[in-house]
RNA sequence: CGGAGCGUAGCGCAGCCUGGUAGCGCGCUUGGUUUGGGACCAAGAUGUCGGAGGUUCGAAUCCUCUCGCUCCGACCA
């Protein structure tokens, strides 16, 4: 491709509207452009890593036996109305109506569509197990769109639904794709984990989450130091302490005035914050408050707390209702005379003569301790911090990383296919309702993901298996005919050696071509001009690593294709 | 959804408070000088000032409504 016939309109300065890096740099190396929030169109340049993604995310699904068809974006609301997500999906929804008044919506993930497939097509379990993927462009109507392709509204996923007769064969099916998963996020040259996960709203037994790790990333994991133990601080596990000795102490009520912080009290007390109790007052979605009880530092996870209520949502009450439900001002709330319903934290078992609020402005308690008040439950409820012990291992720590949610593997179970009645005979003539399983790529995000990781100030360097081009060649100056021929000759020879090669060939001046090459990232760039050409040489210069070497005219092109194998080898 | 802010040339912004000929930088066009890390000189082109309504002799500027976009809020007891 001749950069002069091309379209790569890059930009010398950040939009105001791009916050992360990724963002930034995919607007300004001419990748994307928005057109709505979080709505964007892929530029030529951008496409071309997009398309890379996905196929190698085809390659690795095909390998790994699932069957490629695609589903359509436009969803009828009778189907989702069958699985009763008509109803409970809410406004992410995108919801229309045809010229008929006829409902639809815009598919933000396809289980109802591809379930009325198998239904209508797969009667026997002898055709059993089945993983139908797509590639496709959803569309779920985000609050808060951002981030650029990382959080957008409309994006391209790759979606497999698997198909098995009992839990067995589904546990073999989400194990394939856990496996063919690594090996895509390894392909593409990340630095990632797979770690367990909650498996949300969707339910189900199991969940990985694939997650590349990146300081900008809107998800926290921990991993262990010991052993293989990964997962979404969401989901993290937190060991129960060490039983302490109960040295009985009298509540004592004692003046704290202005201080409704953890650390305003442990302050004024002079205590750590650590033998402090905290109280929450959330409210459930039946509408029911709760007190939750934690150590003063740590902090309340509220999806473990949501499973312990069994409830799917919940929320922390504002001031108003905690004045209501207490009769006390938020600062100043205390298990004893609470009359709401108490959980807490297990921690608390290890601790004894804590501070707690006394439900009275200006006071707290010390010297309670557990018999002092009436627990309902002792569960794990607090986020996992750096440095708590493994539950898998004897000896490890928690270490916690950000990372950027790529791609998410589920156990289904029988939910839709019961919901929508998909069912097989079994070699006993029984109707028996699916198992399923679904995975998720964000194709766009993974690419999104991958500047994060890689990029200078200078601008981005893709990993070679995803970058748009595997090499520049640039020439210094075009008018030069020597010059122009010499990289003319190369470009050729790349060309002919199957690299995917872009010739800048504008009539720019040499700090301009330098500057864009640096911000589009191609991983390997050729320089072409007469300085160097004088003794029979160019200059190769990989922009990841900043290497450089000078080689032959004839030599070149040869030297860029071994680079390129090797790095598309390198799995 | 709550809170804050922004819409002025392709991009980044000033002008608005205090109403009176719409500006700057980059980019773009033409000519010339330059040419191994975002050059210089000269001459140009480009705007429904987000939209609608109002106040006024006169509105980018003041008022009302509206649309779009961005940021913050999900741990604080």
């Amino acid at each position: 491709m001749r950069y002069t016939q091309y379209l790569l309109p890059t930009l010398k300065e950040n939009p105001a509207d791009a916050e992360v890096i990724s963002h930034q740099l995919m607007m300004r190396a001419g990748m994307i452009r928005k057109v709505a929030a979080g709505i964007y169109s892929y530029l030529p340049f951008g496409l071309r890593s997009i398309r890379k993604m996905e196929q190698i995310v085809r390659e690795e699904m095909d390998r790994a036996g699932a069957i490629e068809c695609l589903m359509p974006m436009a969803n009828p609301a009778e189907l989702w109305q069958e699985s009763g997500r008509w109803e409970k999906y809410g406004k992410e929804l995108l919801r229309f109506k045809d010229r008929k008044e006829t409902e639809f919506c815009m598919g933000p993930t396809h289980e109802e569509v591809v379930t009325d497939i198998i239904r209508n097509t797969v009667k026997s379990y002898k055709q059993l197990p089945l993983n139908l993927y797509q590639i496709q462009t959803k569309f779920r109507d985000e609050i808060r769109p951002r981030f650029g392709l990382m959080r957008g509204r409309e994006f391209i996923m790759k979606d497999a639904y698997s198909f098995d007769l009992d839990d067995e064969g589904a546990a073999a099916s989400y194990q394939k794709m856990y496996q063919a998963y690594r090996n895509i996020f390894q392909r593409c040259g990340l630095k990632f984990r797979s770690v367990e996960a909650d498996s949300g709203a969707i339910g189900g037994s199991s969940s990985h989450e694939f997650m590349v790790l990146a300081e900008s990333g809107e998800d926290a994991i921990v991993s262990c130091s010991g052993c293989e133990y990964a997962a979404n601080v969401e989901k993290a596990e937190v060991l129960p302490p060490q039983a302490v000795e109960v040295v009985n102490g009298e509540p004592t009520k004692v003046e704290t005035p202005e201080c409704r912080s953890i650390e305003e009290v442990a302050e004024f007390l002079q205590r750590p914050s650590a033998q402090l109790v905290k109280t929450l007052i959330v409210e459930t979605d039946q509408g029911a408050c709760v007190a939750v009880l934690l150590r003063g530092d740590h902090e309340l996870n509220e999806i473990k707390l949501s499973h312990v209520l069994g409830c799917d949502q919940i929320a922390l009450a504002d001031d108003d209702l905690v004045r209501k439900v207490t009769g006390a001002p938020v600062g100043y709330l205390g298990p004893l005379g609470m009359k709401l319903k108490v959980v807490a934290d297990q921690a608390l078992q290890g601790m004894s003569n804590f501070v707690v609020g006394a439900n009275q402005v200006d006071s707290h308690f010390t010297g309670v301790n557990l018999g002092d008040f009436k627990v309902e439950q002792f569960a794990d409820l607090r986020q996992a911090i750096v440095g708590d012990p493994c539950p898998r291992c004897a000896g490890g720590k928690f270490e916690i990383w950000r990372g950027i949610e790529v791609g998410h593997v589920f156990n289904l179970g029988t939910k839709y296919s019961e919901a929508m009645n998909a069912t097989v005979l079994d070699d006993q003539g029984k109707a028996r309702a699916l198992v399923m399983g679904c995975y998720g790529i964000g194709i766009g995000r993974t690419v999104a993901a991958a500047i994060e990781q890689n990029h200078d100030e200078n601008g981005m360097f893709l990993p070679l298996p995803l970058a748009p081009f595997q090499a520049l060649v640039l020439i210094i100056n075009p008018k030069d005919d020597t010059v122009r021929e010499a990289a003319e000759a190369i470009y050729q020879a790349l060309l002919d050696l199957g690299v995917e090669v872009l010739l800048d060939d504008r009539d720019e001046r040499p700090g301009i071509k330098f500057k864009d090459a640096d911000l589009v990232g191609i991983p390997l760039r050729i320089t072409v001009g007469a300085r160097s050409l004088k003794e029979g040489n160019v200059e190769l210069k990989q922009r990841a690593s900043g290497e450089l070497q000078m080689l032959s005219v004839d030599a070149v092109a040869q030297r860029v294709r071994q680079l390129v194998s090797a790095a598309l080898a390198a799995e």
